[in-house]
DNA sequence: GCCGTTTTCGGCCCGACTGTTTTCAGTCG
């Protein structure tokens, strides 16, 4: 079993307990358990093994007992007492929008319903609105959100929610009344898939701006409106929730609607201690008619004496007990990328030349660039062989030459063979000045032989960075398997940079890995990948995910000036 | 069930909206 096996245990017990009536505090314990399993990278089973479990945020002796026991027989008793006693078929009911644990529980207990398909002819037949608490609405939005799930499954990769909601922000920006507004929620918190997008809107005058949105012609359904909050559901299924506040607490309600849940948790139970109140409407002392903050979320913070928490690192881990003791990291900002290592060119399969690349690079304020095509393993985006390369680098060189305020450094992505040797002639490989080596071919080898196949590669000698190590494509294919600490260890002994590429399918590394990978002591490099001019703009979702790891500039190599790379590379390379 | 700047007991965030009620429970974020 991995962690996730760990986690989802837990969280159907957690699931199962609510349905079943239990104690709220013991539900919730369940599923903080699942949640700090969740975002540990070291296998469960090792921290296991060692004993160390209770020293896990969340994990005392109860859930010890029971995590031990799954790895000991692959389940524990209270998760197997559970599913006896109730229908484990209420677990997929628990998604359903509208139902809850109690209502669940009503429709299991009066009328034996523990599936989805069983719960539509229930409410096709009306036997729903007959049972006590329930009607005819209810009963009406089973049905249609039974139809949204068998249609639309599974949460929206970031990219995707972003561009959706900065056009939906940029619509009602436009309007008089809007004095202001921000997209909130765990997409500003930068989470790589979003469930739906929350906009908060500063204005005097709210009615206009609801009016306004409910009318935007991406709008299919209004779930529900009220004077301060509507809800819709777009014609491509994703639900944006809006809310409007007055100007003067839109800092706290805009900490408010970009959570999490689990910061707000801890945020306001140490400020209970000292005796305040937090809300969306601010911090409150014993006069709870007049906030202490709310008019900018700095100001929140300073009142409760902590550092600013940076959106990316709200996610109710350690970060207020950092902030409390002025250890956060000063996050990596877009200000301080100076060149991006990762982009293609008409060469293979990008859009746009050399010359187009760099000119874009030179707007961005970029001092260097690297153009990394693809080598001809990659058949199908026109990779290069060696007489290409060969070429293309005088090209590059020449192009560099006759350009004073970019460097554009002659490289390669070159593919990291089935047996981990190099698709490329070894002496054109160390004529590049940077070489990014990855994995487009045998995704499924064996973990072991993954391992081997990117030690075999970094130990080559010749490649400056694995790009996009784990090539999982997001909501597409996970990414194969190997072992994470051996092969993170090997690139930082061999000074190889680890990507944190960009490109909106991929989000690779993830936080979490990306996060590990500087804990081995590796270095990391963040790089769009683009195959256009415009793609270049996806290194700001590598920054974003890079800020969710934790990490400062320090730690990324293209933070460095074009002088100090170009020597760090000489040093390094052999 | 977990946890501790009120530590081995007693507390565990807070408010909006809906539907089904006649004052509020359930759900959501």
């Amino acid at each position: 079993m991995d962690n996730r096996d760990y986690a989802r245990v837990l969280k159907e017990i957690a699931a199962l307990m609510q349905i079943k009536g239990g104690n709220q505090f013991r539900i919730r314990a369940f599923e903080n358990a699942a949640r700090t399993i969740e975002t540990q990278t070291e296998s469960l089973e090792a921290i296991i093994d060692r004993g160390e479990l209770t020293d896990l945020s969340g994990i005392g002796k109860g859930i010890a007992r029971e995590l031990q026991q799954m790895r000991q027989q692959g389940s524990c008793d209270l998760h197997r007492e559970l599913l006896a006693e109730l229908d484990p078929g209420l677990l997929t009911l628990m998604k359903i929008q509208g139902l809850g644990p109690k209502r669940i529980k009503a429709i299991y207990d009066e009328l034996g319903i523990a599936d989805p398909e069983s719960l539509r002819q229930a409410a096709e037949t009306h036997q729903i609105q007959q049972l006590s608490g329930f009607g005819k609405k209810t009963e009406e939005k089973i049905v249609s959100e039974l139809d949204r799930l068998a249609r639309n499954q599974g949460r929206i990769p970031l990219p995707r929610a972003q561009s959706i909601a900065g056009s939906l922000r940029d619509q009602l920006r436009e309007l008089d009344s809007v004095d202001s507004i921000e997209i909130a929620g765990s997409l500003r918190r930068g989470r790589e898939t979003i469930g739906d997008i929350d906009l908060l809107v500063a204005t005097e005058d709210s009615e206009p701006v609801h009016q306004a949105f409910r009318s935007l012609v991406e709008v299919e359904e209004v779930l529900l409106s009220g004077d301060t909050k509507t809800s819709v559901r777009l014609h491509n299924g994703i639900q944006v929730d809006l809310r409007t506040v007055e100007p003067e607490i839109f800092g706290s309600a805009l900490h408010y609607f970009t959570g999490s849940k689990e910061h707000h948790v801890a945020l306001r139970t140490r400020a209970k201690r000292q005796g305040l109140k937090i809300s969306e409407y601010g911090v409150f002392g014993e006069d709870e008619s007049t906030p202490l903050a709310s008019r900018s979320e700095q100001q929140l913070f300073d009142c409760l004496g902590l550092d600013y928490i940076p959106p990316e690192l709200r996610e109710g881990t350690d970060e207020i007990e950092r902030a409390a003791n002025a250890r956060l990291p000063r996050l990596v900002e877009p200000g301080d990328i100076r060149g991006d290592l990762h982009m293609h060119t008409t060469e293979t399969d990008g859009r746009a030349t050399i010359e187009e690349m760099a000119h874009t690079a030179i707007e961005r304020g970029y001092e260097f660039i690297a153009i990394t095509d693809h080598s001809q393993a990659v058949r199908v985006a026109n990779g290069m062989n060696a007489q290409r390369l060969g070429e293309q680098i005088k090209a590059i060189r020449r192009i560099d030459d006759a350009c004073d305020e970019l460097q554009i450094l002659a490289g390669i992505e070159v593919d990291i063979l089935k047996d981990g040797s190099l698709d490329m002639d070894h002496q054109l490989l160390a004529e590049c000045d940077w070489v990014v080596a990855s994995v487009h071919s045998h995704f499924g080898l064996s973990a072991e032989a993954m391992t081997e196949r990117l030690v075999r590669a970094i130990e080559s000698g010749l490649v400056c960075a694995l790009g996009h190590p784990t090539g999982r494509i997001l909501g597409g294919r996970d990414g194969y398997s190997y072992d994470f600490q051996t092969v993170f260890d090997c690139a930082a002994k061999h000074d190889v940079a680890l990507e944190i590429n960009g490109s909106t399918g991929r989000l690779d590394l993830n936080a979490e890995l990306a996060a590990y990978a500087h804990q081995r002591g590796a270095r990391l490099v963040i790089g769009s990948d683009a195959h256009s001019c415009r793609g270049l703009d996806d290194i700001h979702f590598g920054i974003q995910q890079a800020r969710r790891a934790g990490l400062e500039a320090e730690s990324i190599l293209n933070c460095l000036s074009a002088d100090r790379l170009l020597k760090t590379l000489k040093e390094t390379r052999t």
